[in-house]
DNA sequence: CAGCATCCGCTTTGATACTG
DNA sequence: CAGTATCAAAGCGGATGCTG
């Protein structure tokens, strides 16, 4: 637990995440698709299966149309869904996850977990924080 | 690889993930603050030991004092590093990883390897996609 | 059903100037 | 040195109305 983190050096480090600068960092490259609002939802709502347009709309009620849109279409631009158009009458249209979209999920869920596991901690942090900063104040 | 993921069935996905909405959930309420633009350079920078406030903008030298300043504000708020200052002439504030902020860089970084592992990828389907849409238009 | 186009507001970020 | 305060710019996301 006090072990020295994982040891990225600082060279390393700065190479790998910014490239220098934050705009070329193939790492943030990729976060930043999945890091939006809605994409992580969308990739676990299909995690089970393939859905439809309407039944994504449906697992996550409070998305917008326009947003559903945009974001099946980012993550199908970044080959994490496939989408497969059933030109019937009236149309059908089928997103399913791609072994990327898969492989993906796996390092994510981890970090759910974490996220899941610490909330209750975090917000205690929160808390107290803003409690000490009102005394302070007064 | 084409195991059925691991299961989270539906409604326990919705529960974790949205509460019903996506406001209430707890999973978002920890991962939103560090889904940040510079939080979680920050705490990388901050994983080899403690470092000043001037240290951690000439780590990253393209972001602003103000970023640098709430964004090292919001990490202490949730308890992710600790504040020292020494209030010295001119003052100075030293910053460093709780054991939180540790463990989250755990996950995190995974995530960060999988970025890394798969940005060829993503890079080439997002070309494949382009010149594609490209083709359908003309 | 599964979108696209338009408009519009809010939040996030950045630039700049000033302070204990 | 380590901030705070103010203003302006940009981007994300939502609401609405319209199509094949």
């Amino acid at each position: 637990m006090t072990d020295p983190l994982p040891a990225w050096n600082r060279a390393e480090l700065a190479g790998i995440l910014t490239n220098g600068l934050i705009e070329n960092c193939p790492v943030r490259d990729v976060l930043n698709q999945v890091s939006g609002k809605w994409a992580t939802l969308l990739l676990m709502a299909l995690s089970e299966g393939p859905l439809r347009f309407a039944e994504l709309k449906r697992f996550t009620p409070d998305i917008s149309q326009r947003m559903l849109t945009k974001t099946l279409r980012d993550l199908h631009r970044d080959g994490y869904i496939t989408r497969t158009v059933y030109p019937t009458k009236p149309p059908k249209v089928v997103y399913a996850l791609t072994e990327t979209g898969r492989s993906f999920l796996d390092p994510f869920q981890a970090l759910v977990a974490w996220a899941r596991n610490n909330h209750a901690q975090i917000r205690a942090a929160r808390l107290s924080f803003d409690r000490e900063e009102a005394e302070t104040l007064a």
